[in-house]
DNA sequence: ATAGCCTTGATC
DNA sequence: GATCAAGGCTAT
């Protein structure tokens, strides 16, 4: 359609325009057809309507200069029209594109915006030729705006009065859907109630006395850049009793307390819902059950004094940028290793639903070995949990973030707290081998949430829930 | 009124 | 995501 178009000229085009290269281009590759059916189109105002792109499609369909409709060379450009002369045809100042019909500059563009729907009252005071240049364009308003018609610019393309109201009502419409879009996540990061009350029964590391985490051998240390998993290996192995352990400062103790509380608080039964295989049938499903973690994610960050120093706007930044790893880090809480799949109240959803699913067996591969192997390194020890979600949630690599600086700073706060709670929990010497194999883990789980993102790509927008939509940026 | 810069929806 | 071509805004 309109990528089509050629500019048409002027029968009164004068001799010195005809020796312009894009001129004599246009006339040698016009076959007269766009002379004689002169275009009435005014893009990109479809108005939603089916209106008469047949119509268009015959008289409006210029053909692109050196070439014939929709034999542009393929994969170049748009076929649009040329316009290698990046000089205005009406002044010689310099032009960016077409406007209305014809390559102008800025200038001239608003000129003929502003004048050409208006009567002609202004007269030239000479003889009606007056020369139109970069200098003199401003002296004879009636000869600028007569060379304006004379080299093809189209008073039609101007949008009328309906037309204008028309595009402004789309603008604002967009323009509020976009606020609400970005007031829907704030209202919720502001205002979204605690639907539950902290589940008192969930057993988390600082209330037992036992051992709880499992910590991966030395010889696991991997590079995380391939996809194999860190192993891990049992508590047991450990002889923690004879080692020095820390004793958490009060600070650090109540923090951790306050993490694992609403860590846990957000993940109470949270395996009530009543998922099972046949809940999911197709990525969309997969995106969609998932609303209800993302929910208690707000909930999570939303108790977190730390989250509330950083801007609004850095808020939904860093919780857009964590999202998936946060689900990935959430599911491994319900994994279960023996049956390999997430524990219901209702019974059990196998992993390979993500291979039967998405179709990907690499990623339900690499889901499930990470998943096993976390687990088995994190068992149940809802701190570590709480801290590696608070440091994947003030993520200083999360782009687009305002107060860097700040997000840094507070990570490396949660860095040294899980180093100083590994201290606390299994001794110095092992939390010296072993804080480093836990930073690995929070890298794994980094990349392994980044290639979760293939999944986004296959859902279909109309059928994902709203909130899903925005925090995923599908919106 | 002019003209330069910006925002935007459509298109590829 | 880049490009195009509309209109809007605003200092001059």
């Amino acid at each position: 359609m309109f990528e089509c178009i050629v500019a048409p000229f002027s029968e009164n085009i004068c001799i010195e325009d005809l020796n312009r290269p894009g001129i004599t281009e246009q006339m040698m590759s016009d076959n007269g057809d766009s002379l004689n059916s002169p275009p009435d189109i005014k893009p990109h105002l479809n108005c939603g309507q089916d209106d008469t792109s047949e119509d268009n499609s015959n008289a409006g369909e210029y053909t692109s200069p050196g070439s014939v409709k929709s034999e542009t060379s393929p994969g170049k450009g748009r076929g649009r029209r040329a316009k290698d002369d990046k000089s205005c045809r009406v002044c010689g100042d310099k032009a960016l594109g077409y406007n209305f019909n014809a390559v102008t500059c800025e200038s001239c563009k608003a000129f003929f915006r502003r004048n050409a729907l208006k009567d002609q009252t202004t007269k030239c005071l000479f003889q009606g030729n007056c020369f139109i240049d970069i200098r003199t364009r401003r002296f004879c308003p009636h000869c600028r705006l007569k060379k304006c018609f004379d080299i093809g610019m189209r008073k039609e393309m101007i949008l009328d009065d309906n037309e204008r109201k028309m595009r402004m009502a789309k603008v604002m419409h967009n323009r509020q859907k976009r606020k609400e879009s970005v007031e829907s996540l704030t209202t919720l990061i502001k205002t979204e109630p605690m639907d539950q009350e902290p589940d008192q029964s969930c057993q988390y590391a600082t209330s037992t006395s036992g051992h709880c985490i499992n910590f991966p051998s030395p010889e696991g240390m991997i590079d995380i850049t391939s996809t194999v998993v860190t192993p891990a290996i049992d508590i047991d192995a450990l002889d923690i009793d004879k080692k020095l352990c820390r004793v958490l400062s009060k600070r650090e103790a109540e923090l951790c307390e306050h993490l694992t509380n609403g860590y846990a608080a957000t993940m109470a039964n949270y395996h009530c819902e009543n998922l099972t295989s046949e809940s999911y049938t197709d990525s969309n499903d997969l995106v969609n059950t998932s609303e209800q973690a993302v929910r208690r994610l707000i909930q999570f960050v939303k108790l977190m004094e730390d989250f509330k120093e950083l801007s609004q706007e850095d808020q939904i930044t860093a919780l857009k940028s964590c999202v998936l790893q946060s689900l990935m880090l959430r599911s491994v809480y319900f994994f279960d290793v023996e049956q390999e799949g997430w524990r219901t109240l209702t019974g059990l959803i196998p992993a390979k639903v993500l291979k039967d699913i998405t179709g990907y067996s690499d990623l339900y591969e690499t889901h499930t070995n990470f998943s096993r192997e976390m687990k088995k390194t994190c068992k149940e020890d809802i701190t570590v949990f709480a801290i590696i979600q608070s440091i994947i949630v003030f993520n200083p690599e999360s782009v687009g973030l305002k107060n860097l600086q700040l997000v840094s700073d507070i990570q490396n706060r949660y860095i040294v707290l899980l180093k100083s709670y590994l201290e606390y929990k299994i001794s110095f010497e092992y939390a010296q081998i072993y804080f480093p194999v836990f930073l690995r883990k929070i890298q794994e789980l980094k990349k392994i949430g980044s290639d979760h993102a293939k999944i986004i790509l296959q859902v279909q927008t109309s059928k994902i829930e709203p909130l899903m939509l925005e925090i995923l940026n599908l919106s």
